[in-house]
DNA sequence: CATGGGATTGACT
DNA sequence: GTCAATCCCATGC
């Protein structure tokens, strides 16, 4: 991934991440679900504008924002738009590809599908923690790298995102068509 | 300093 | 379907 991908509107990046490999370690696998968020609307983290907490979300693109979610799980966004706006995308599903045996140990579960199918599940098979909040998604120690020849083509929908009680309606939430690794299945919107 | 609210998950009815 | 776990941090006094 080029430096310049992450320097665009959100909602341009967000589709395109679909596809593309989140590696950490010796465990990688391809995004199936992401969502978008700008500071523009209020169901973001940047809507409060900057702070402690924010100032990731802020910074320059192609890093990690990673945080606490109900003081149990951590959330990893890939952070987009210049340095300055507050933007990233949500990852909340990947389809495993490598180091699916330490994905099971992490997870303490067995089936595939259970590993990675929502963002709290994905850091924890990742091994994704709190203080990788801020790490270079081009130098690792996380990596998101360009779609694999066989994810070249894939259809990409649209549908409201999930979890969130505030800009509910806005269609922002992007999934690979037919995937079974989703967090929850999708209704079909756009491309 | 006290309070309240989550971009969730898994266990249980 | 309901519900608790658990912790950062924003907000207000």
């Amino acid at each position: 991934m080029k430096p310049s991908f992450y320097n665009r509107p959100v909602l341009e990046v967000a589709p395109e991440l679909i596809g593309c490999v989140v590696t950490h370690g010796e465990t990688s696998g391809a995004i199936v679900e992401a969502e978008a968020y700008h500071e523009s609307e209020p169901a973001s983290h940047g809507f409060i504008g900057l702070r402690p907490r924010t100032e990731v979300l802020f910074g320059p693109p192609g890093r990690a924002y990673v945080y606490r979610s109900y003081g149990v799980h951590a959330l990893l966004n890939a952070v987009c738009e210049p340095d300055g706006v507050g933007a990233g995308v949500l990852i909340r599903a990947l389809q495993p590809l490598t180091g699916v045996g330490l994905m099971r140990r992490r997870r303490g579960l067995q089936r595939e599908r259970d590993l990675c199918s929502g963002p709290g599940k994905l850091t924890q098979a990742l091994g994704i923690e709190l203080d990788d909040n801020g790490v270079d998604l081009l130098r690792g120690p996380i990596v998101i790298s360009s779609r694999p020849p066989a994810w070249r083509d894939i259809e990409v929908v649209a549908d409201r995102r999930i979890g969130i009680t505030r800009a509910v309606e806005l269609p922002w939430r992007f999934t690979a068509a037919g995937s079974r690794f989703v967090s929850r299945p999708f209704r079909l919107i756009a491309v």
